[in-house]
RNA sequence: GGACUCGUAGCUCAGCUGGAUAGAGCGCUGCCCUCCGAAGGCAGAGGUCGAAGGUUCGAAUCCUUUCGAGUCCGCCA
C-alpha cells in the first residue's frame, strides 16, 4: 500500500467498514470519525473512535459496535490486529512493514511529503504585518510578521491557493503627522544646500536649527512632532535634492495641497522601501501591497457604502455612550452608521468622520470589498492583540459585503516582551530603548527569531529572551531542531550522500528497534499535523512537531552511543546501513519540510 | 460597566477542534563518561487542568455563573 497519509488511508477504510455494517446511516454520520495515534503506544499504532461516534445514531451499544468494527478492520491487508478497547475504541496494530513502507513514500515525495488537499485550492488572502508606514519595523511588528508568513506557508502546504498581502495604512492622521515631520527634516536639509536655493524666510533658519529647531517648528505650526527619529533625515535630504525649495509655501506657512501630497507620497514610499527591506531580512516577501489611500482615491469607500446601503445596512443615527464609563467629552452626535448588530456585533459602527472622510473602519471595509471582488473564498488576518476589539465588526462587515459567503478568520498575536540579562526591556521611543527589527535580527539571527516566535500559540503572551534564543542547549528548541537536522546531514555525508531515489529502494526489514519505529511513527503523522494546524490556523504546531521529531531522532542517536549495533553506519552490515540511511534521509526531509513552513533555513552543520 | 484573549506541574508552555492512566522542557532527586557519537543520556518525584454548577457514554476542551491576568471600548490606526 502506497499512501501519502497513513492515518487518512486507514480512516477511509474505517468509514467504509462502518458504512457496510450500518447501511441505513446517512453518509454524513461519519464526519466525526477519527483515526489517531494512540496516546499510549501500548495500545498499538492507531486508534479510532468510529464506533463511539456513530453508536447513538445506530442505536447500538458502543462496545458491541466496536467489536464488530474491529473484526472488519482486522481483515484489512494492512492490519495485523484490531481490538475493541475502553468505552468503544478500536485499537489497530499495523502489519509489519506497513509503517516502514512510508519511508520510500517520503523519500520519493521529498519536501512535498505532507502537502495536503484540505484547502481544495480555494483562494485565501492572508493579510499580515500591515504596520503604519511611519517608521522602521520594531519588535512589536515581528511576531505578527512571522506568524502571518508561516501561516500563509502552512495554508499553501495544506492545499490552499494563498496570496500574502500587506495593507498599507497610508491614509489618515498618522500619515499626515509623518508628513509634517518629514517637512521639518526637509527644512533642515534645505539649510545645508547652497544659500541661493533657500527662500529668504527668517523662520526657516529657526526651525532648522539643530538645538531648538524642533520646538520652534512645533510652536510655530501648533503641532507636536510624533516622528522625530533620525530615519527621516535622508527623506528630508531626498526632498531637498529633488524639489529644492519649491515645497516651501510663500510666506513659510504649513505646506498644503500638491506640495503636502508630494511630501507625504515621497515619505510613505521611502518608508515602505525600508519596511520591505526589514521584512526581507526576516524572510518575509509578500505578494501584494494594497494602499489604503489608493483605495480611497479609487472610490472604493463610496462603492462599499453603496453595496451596504443597497442592502439596507446603513442609516443616520445617534449612538448610546458606552455603558459604565462615559468619556468626559461625550456628546450625542448623529453619524452614518453600519448595522453591525445584524451580524453579531454589539453596537452599530460609524463610517464617516465629522469632516466627511472615512473612518479607519470604513476604509477597511473598502479594503475588504476589494478582496472579495478579487475572488478570495476565505480571508485570514493576523492582528496585534490590541485590535481584538475590532474583530467582530470586521467580521460583520465581511459577512454583510459577501452575503455570508466569505469567512474572515482573525489570528491575534499577543505582545512579545523582550528580556535581556534577565531583565525586561522596556520599549519606549522617547527613552530610546526602542528595539528595531533589524537590531533584533542582527543580534540573534533571522532563523532564531522566526523559530522562537512560533514556539508559542499566537494568542499567548511570550517572553523573548535574547540570551536563551542563541543558547546552544536542549532548552533552546531552535538549536535542538537544527542540531537534529545537522546530525542527519552529518550521517548522510559520512555515507557519501546517497541519492533519495536510491535509498527508496533499500530493504527496510532491519528497522525493528523501538526507537526506530517510534521515529517512523512520528514521520507518518506529519501530513495530519499539517492538515490540523492549517485548519486551526495554528502555525506554532509545526514548531512543536519538529521539536518532538527531533527528540525521537536524538533518542535514536543516543541509543547508538550505548549500543553500537544501533549506529547508522555499520561497515559490516551494508543492508542495515542502507535501511537506516533511508530513515535518516526521511527524517532530514521532514525536518526540512517543516522548517520551510516556518521560514527557517535548515543547517548542514552546527558551528 | 461591557467586549475580546487567556488561566494546565515550582517556572515557561503543549494538549492533535469532546476520548482511554493530562504531557514536554527547565528546575529538583538518583544513577551513567579509561576507550568508541556526553554542547549529553536514563530513571524518579511533582497536578482537585483558577473555582462552582451544567450538557453526555466521556469534559482541560462545549454552556452558565464566578475569581484572577492582559488588551480594548463614538471621528487613533
Amino acid at each position: 500500500m502506497i499512501e501519502h497519509d497513513l492515518f487518512a488511508a486507514l480512516r477511509a477504510r474505517t468509514v467504509a467498514a462502518l458504512a457496510e455494517l450500518l447501511p441505513d446511516l446517512p453518509g454524513d454520520a461519519f464526519a466525526r470519525v477519527l483515526m489517531e495515534p494512540p496516546r499510549d503506544p501500548s495500545h498499538g499504532d492507531m486508534a479510532t473512535n468510529g464506533a463511539l461516534v456513530v453508536a447513538k445514531l445506530a442505536k447500538q451499544a458502543p462496545p458491541r459496535l466496536a467489536a464488530a468494527l474491529a473484526e472488519r478492520l482486522a481483515a484489512l491487508p494492512e492490519v495485523e490486529s484490531a481490538a475493541p478497547a475502553g468505552p468503544g475504541f478500536v485499537n489497530l496494530r499495523l502489519r509489519e512493514g506497513v509503517l516502514r513502507a512510508q519511508l520510500p513514500v517520503i523519500l520519493a515525495e521529498g519536501t512535498r511529503y505532507g502537502d495536503g488537499s484540505v484547502g481544495a485550492r480555494r483562494k485565501v488572502d492572508v493579510e499580515y504585518v500591515s504596520a503604519n508606514p511611519t517608521g522602521p519595523m520594531h519588535v512589536g511588528h515581528c511576531r505578527g510578521a512571522v506568524v502571518g508568513d508561516a501561516l500563509a506557508n502552512l495554508l499553501a502546504k495544506a492545499g490552499w491557493d494563498v496570496t500574502k498581502e500587506y495593507y498599507i495604512n497610508d491614509a489618515g492622521a498618522q500619515v499626515q503627522a509623518l508628513a509634517m515631520a518629514a517637512y521639518w527634516r526637509y527644512l533642515q536639509a534645505l539649510l545645508r544646500t547652497p544659500a541661493g536655493a533657500v527662500p529668504d524666510a527668517p523662520a526657516l533658519r529657526a526651525f532648522a536649527a539643530s538645538d531648538r529647531g524642533r520646538e520652534a517648528f512645533e510652536q510655530a505650526f501648533g503641532v507636536a512632532l510624533q516622528y522625530g527619529g533620525d530615519y527621516l533625515v535622508p527623506v528630508g535630504e531626498a526632498l531637498a535634492a529633488e524639489h529644492g525649495a519649491a515645497l516651501v509655501p510663500d510666506g513659510g506657512g504649513v505646506p498644503a495641497g500638491a506640495a503636502l501630497d508630494a511630501i507625504r507620497d515621497v515619505t510613505v514610499a521611502r518608508m515602505m522601501v525600508s519596511i520591505r527591506e526589514d521584512l526581507a531580512m526576516l524572510g518575509v516577501e509578500q505578494d501584494v501591497f494594497v494602499s489604503e489611500a489608493a483605495l480611497v482615491r479609487a472610490g472604493k469607500l463610496e462603492q462599499a457604502e453603496q453595496v451596504l446601503a443597497d442592502r439596507g445596512l446603513i442609516y443616520r443615527g445617534v449612538l448610546e455612550p458606552p455603558r459604565g464609563k462615559t468619556p468626559e467629552d461625550w456628546e450625542p452626535r448623529e453619524q452614518t452608521l453600519f448595522r453591525a448588530t445584524q451580524f453579531g456585533d454589539e453596537v452599530d459602527r460609524p463610517l464617516r468622520k465629522s469632516d466627511g472622510s472615512g473612518t479607519y473602519f470604513a476604509n477597511d471595509i473598502a479594503n475588504h470589498l476589494h478582496k472579495i471582488e478579487r475572488g478570495f473564498a476565505e480571508l485570514v488576518h493576523v492582528w496585534g492583540a490590541d485590535h481584538g476589539g475590532y474583530v467582530k465588526r470586521m467580521q460583520a462587515a465581511v459577512a454583510a459585503l459577501s452575503s455570508n459567503t466569505v469567512p474572515l478568520d482573525v489570528v491575534l498575536a499577543q505582545i512579545v516582551h523582550v528580556v535581556k540579562d534577565g531583565q525586561p526591556v522596556r520599549m519606549s521611543k522617547r527613552a530610546g530603548t526602542y528595539i528595531t527589527l533589524r537590531d533584533l535580527i542582527d543580534e540573534v539571527g533571522r532563523d532564531a527569531v522566526r523559530f522562537t516566535m512560533l514556539t508559542r500559540k499566537a494568542d499567548a503572551q511570550m517572553e523573548f529572551d535574547l540570551d536563551k534564543v542563541v543558547e546552544q542547549s536542549r532548552e533552546n528548541p531552535v538549536f535542538y531542531v537544527q542540531y537534529a537536522h545537522a546530525r542527519c546531514r552529518s550521517v548522510l555525508r559520512g555515507a557519501g550522500d546517497p541519492a533519495a531515489g536510491d535509498l527508496a529502494l533499500a530493504p527496510l526489514d532491519s528497522l525493528v528497534d523501538p526507537a526506530e519505529l517510534a521515529l517512523i511513527r512520528r514521520l507518518t503523522t506529519w501530513p495530519r499535523t499539517v492538515e490540523a494546524a492549517a485548519l486551526a490556523r495554528e502555525p506554532h504546531r509545526i514548531a512543536f512537531f519538529l521539536h518532538d521529531l527531533a527528540g525521537d531522532f536524538h533518542v535514536l542517536w543516543n541509543r547508538g552511543r550505548e549500543d553500537t549495533t544501533l549506529r547508522f553506519i555499520r561497515e559490516d552490515e551494508p543492508q542495515a546501513t542502507r535501511a537506516r540511511l533511508a530513515l535518516v534521509a526521511a527524517t532530514a526531509t521532514v525536518i526540512r519540510s517543516g522548517l520551510a513552513v516556518m521560514g527557517v533555513t535548515p543547517v548542514e552543520e552546527m558551528r
